[in-house]
DNA sequence: TTGTATGCGTTATCAT
DNA sequence: ATGATAACGCATACAA
């Protein structure tokens, strides 16, 4: 592999220029800039970036820890993150965790070993004291709420979305609500399961800790959630499905078995994504693409900001 | 930043002792060993991977090119190729193009950079003989067929599948198959293509160009394709859908305007994505997962080699 | 078992 | 405008 000593001696001129040259810096003659150049084109010379990135102690790399890629919700955050890190010139690591907090380490120590340049969390395994510890290597980006401290976030408001789905169901006459979630522990979920409580408390309502159903990720999950709505005594008569692919499978599961929605059971999916418009599901819309970007431009402007992103009822025929 | 010299001095030692025991080497004394252990402790430090990037001449990063990671069949694949780079201790970094050749171009520069050891190619935009440019910069897996060379490559035949599937819509009885399709211009569309126009030589029948639809990737491409299908006469009474997806989106249009499937229309889908088993979509499973696993395994052992993953027909209710 | 010296390839500083 | 030289931080051949 030829270096940039090697173009030196071949176009008779020092590394410095040849430094210069390959990095458009000014103060350089035509002439020289084309020996320079010239040696490049016959070596097929091109830069060793580890030398780079060593040097400058930079990579243009920003980590992405997500837990799966294969479900619409991270896919689309994903596709946000890729096309704003594509004009910001940088590109992805990616950190599929399974929720496995060691896979999350990994990533905060790669911030640490400096491979790269900033880390966006999309959903986190590990606390957050930890990632604090992190902090002082590069930039994080959170996709929950974090009020003070120097980690940016953007977010939605589950808390207010929760309740005004909530409500919305109770004005047309929904008393007995239940609702799908991926994971019971995360914040965002934890918020989720706040707002139901304080929801039910505020109408003096009859608690079903049984309409609540963890782990729904996938339409199978949903097949899942029905077939246990169907055994209970009264059944809820609405659902809040945190995934459209879940809602979906409960939608579908509910054609087959000629199961009436929404005057059997009301539906409203979440992230309104692609199969949710298919199958005219009433969605809360979450601009997963948008939040993505915000998520890039975050980290890379170093700015610690926290950015809510607004969520919005979508109409169907679900309910 | 600390730096093994600062530890070297710390505790006494040479550099080449701190290299040493920050590797796990043999022949350094307990007594050094801890004292450098004691100074990693006492100054938080870690490594800067980039000079060990530099220093070795590799990173442990795959590049992954894809044009989206919104959509089943590449996310499923990614899936695997995360998981086996996981076993392999290599991380990812991801490319996602858009099938643009400028950015495909990018992934290959890397590798001659040096910044990712191989490269996954899932889909390509640029032509074989610029891929092959790059070969000597790193070994390079892609998901067709390719006879002869260095490149390895994880593929199915989709000529056969294709032809299949084919043969066995004309057994029970069709004669009129039309088929959609993503890209038409990629190798494996034009291995179909081929096999599509062969089936009709072979039984001679009548050509129906109008029965190919481009351009399908997603729901609202089945529904697109499906309303075109209705204004023709004669349609096709089956359709080959190369993504279940898109298969899907005809399936739910067809039940929304009580159109009978398979009566008024035959439905193969192809991956056996999630959805088609919850639509009870008959379809080609490609085990895309395992795909996955072995283009990283391709990759990392540099045995050139390819092979041939076997598609199955689930058959299903919609045929 | 340990240390010295050098290489990895680039960028940055400073002098000219 | 140009160049010599020192970082950047680690690995390793070779010497001891």
């Amino acid at each position: 592999m030829t270096n940039i000593r090697d173009l030196a001696k071949m176009a008779g001129v020092s590394v410095t220029t040849v430094s210069r040259v390959l990095n458009n810096h000014p103060y350089v003659s035509e002439e020289k800039k084309n020996a320079v150049l010239k040696a490049v084109k016959a070596t097929r010379y091109h830069k060793n970036i580890n030398a780079v990135h060593l040097s400058k102690g930079k990579t243009k790399l920003i980590g992405v820890v997500l837990p799966f890629t294969d479900h619409p919700y991270f896919a689309l955050l994903l596709k946000g993150i890729a096309k704003q890190a594509l004009e910001y010139n940088h590109k992805l690591l990616l950190f599929q965790t399974d929720y496995m907090e060691s896979r999350e380490t990994e990533a905060l120590q790669m911030l640490q070993q400096k491979q790269i340049d900033g880390l966006i969390i999309c959903s986190r395994a590990c606390s957050m004291r930890k990632i604090e510890e992190y902090l002082p290597f590069g930039p994080i980006a959170l996709c929950e709420c974090v009020k003070g401290g120097e980690i940016s976030s953007t977010y939605i408001d589950h808390y207010k979305i929760f309740m005004d789905a909530l409500e919305f169901l109770y004005r047309i006459g929904h008393t007995k609500i239940g609702y799908c979630i991926g994971r019971k522990s995360g914040t965002n979920s934890r918020n989720r399961d706040k707002a139901y409580w304080d929801f039910h408390e505020k109408y003096h309502l009859p608690h079903h800790p049984e309409y609540i159903f963890d782990q729904c990720y996938d339409y199978e999950d949903g097949e899942r959630v029905l077939s246990r709505v169907k055994e209970m005594d009264p059944p809820p008569s609405a659902l809040l499905v945190t995934s459209d692919q879940v809602a979906a499978g409960i939608v579908i599961s509910c054609n087959k078995q000629q199961i009436s929605i929404p005057d059997d059971l009301a539906i409203i999916g979440f992230d309104n994504e692609p199969i949710a418009g298919m199958l005219n599901i009433t969605t809360i819309d979450i601009p997963l693409v948008e939040m993505g970007r915000n998520l890039v431009h975050q980290v890379l402007t170093k700015e610690i900001k926290n950015k809510e992103i607004s969520a919005t009822l979508i109409e169907r025929g679900t309910v």
